[in-house]
DNA sequence: TTATTATTGTCACGATATGAGACAATAATA
DNA sequence: TATTATTGTCTCATATCGTGACAATAATAA
């Protein structure tokens, strides 16, 4: 059974990373009457650039435009061929499924992680997903096929470009504090406060605004945002 | 026309990367009777590993195996889609190219860049291409489709990575003075002798070997190579 | 009003790394 | 034996980083 609509042997998976406040989380969708985990992806139709496929994608499930996103990874090993897992996912929609569906093919996945600010985003479930959520990264279900794989590689990669893109993941003005909790979230340990505050200090990235007054009993922080 | 053989719309293309000991080369194809110049690519087997596909081509092409390779985009656009010049490249080895041609197709191409010993490849044209040669980076012929934007690619892709994976554009010994001449290659600027030196001696990379005497008139260099 | 508390902004100090030049060592030649 | 070109290493000033100290300050408690 042939798609038409869509380029065969040819998938996008997501890793879709926003802030809470404290913690570093992933929305994760859980297929209808399954109880199988996944990374939010799909296919790219037969004249569509694969960057917008996989903005209409996300478009469709976090409702937001204009999101930050970066190709990391191409997954293409046969060892993440497992047709078996596509036919439970397709059986709880529709107790028919043909053999040669086009879904139960070999599928080569390109991945993409986004950076989005975790409080604008409601997410929503799709047509054959019953949810959508957000899951802390350090306490992820277990995943289907190499998603596992894909998220630990998508983590790797922002580690490594941290310094310059994390404009995302925070709101438009935010602490000192706030800002450090965000590397150390994605690091994954702990900076020393006076030498993260001299370094982001001197990076020129930031513009100080007026002060934030939290009612706490103690001096109130300044906020910044990120110049450009 | 369909090809049974491959995945339909998914190909890759490989930057080869070789150091002639001053320049950085790239291997470049001259498709037969056309005068259009390309990166080393190819499809991938139905079953069959995408990053193996690409080691086999390498193998086809450079004799080489154990190459170090990896991969850095995946370049998706329609933009990159030009019928036009596939057809050219089709027609100088067969008149007859039906229009349904599955080469004819939009393709998503995943690309890799390789780094191997220069001296050790002789680069031999495969069935159909009639050159593949080492060509200077800073002096690269026209390329077809996005190859042009590939190449940029991988450069900007090893720089960054550069502290980690050069072990595979030298010999197995070599003097720090070569060793200078492919970091200035690949970054394309001048380093300061001393400060290169006493950055590379302090890193732990090197072992130390006995001298070189090349027979010139002046101290013989030491020669070097990458630990582990 | 005045201490108290928690947190923030900044400085000071030593340790380490980096840019830039100086210079002695040395392989071959004149 | 002097000369030449290049290499290995040292020095010094400067910049950066880890670490702790400390004063400033917003709210609360006394």
């Amino acid at each position: 059974m042939e798609n038409r609509d869509h380029l065969p042997h040819i998938a996008y998976d997501s890793v879709v990373f926003g802030f809470s406040g404290e913690q570093l989380k992933i929305l994760i969708m859980e297929y209808h009457n399954t109880r199988l985990f996944a990374l939010p992806g799909g296919f790219v139709k037969m004249d569509e650039d694969l960057n917008d496929a996989v903005r209409r994608g996300l478009k469709e499930r976090t409702g937001l435009d204009n999101i930050y996103l970066e190709q990391f990874y191409t997954f293409g090993d046969m060892a993440r061929y497992d047709p078996e897992v596509m036919r439970t996912i397709l059986r709880a929609i529709d107790d028919q499924v043909p053999d040669d569906h086009w879904m139960l093919e070999r599928f080569i996945s390109v991945a993409y992680y986004a950076l989005i600010d975790y409080k604008k985003v409601v997410p929503r479930p799709d047509a054959i997903s019953d949810s959508c959520q957000w899951y802390d990264v350090t306490d992820l279900p277990e995943l289907i096929l190499d998603h596992r794989k894909i998220v630990d590689k998508a983590l790797q990669t922002l580690r490594q470009h941290l310094d310059q893109k994390l404009t995302n993941l925070l709101p438009d003005k935010f602490t000192m504090k706030e800002l450090q909790t965000v590397y150390e979230a994605i690091l994954g340990e702990n900076l020393r406060r006076t030498t993260f505050q001299r370094k982001l200090l001197a990076s020129d990235l930031l513009i100080r605004h007026e002060k934030l007054f939290s009612g706490k009993a103690h001096k109130a922080p300044y906020l910044y945002s990120f110049r450009d």
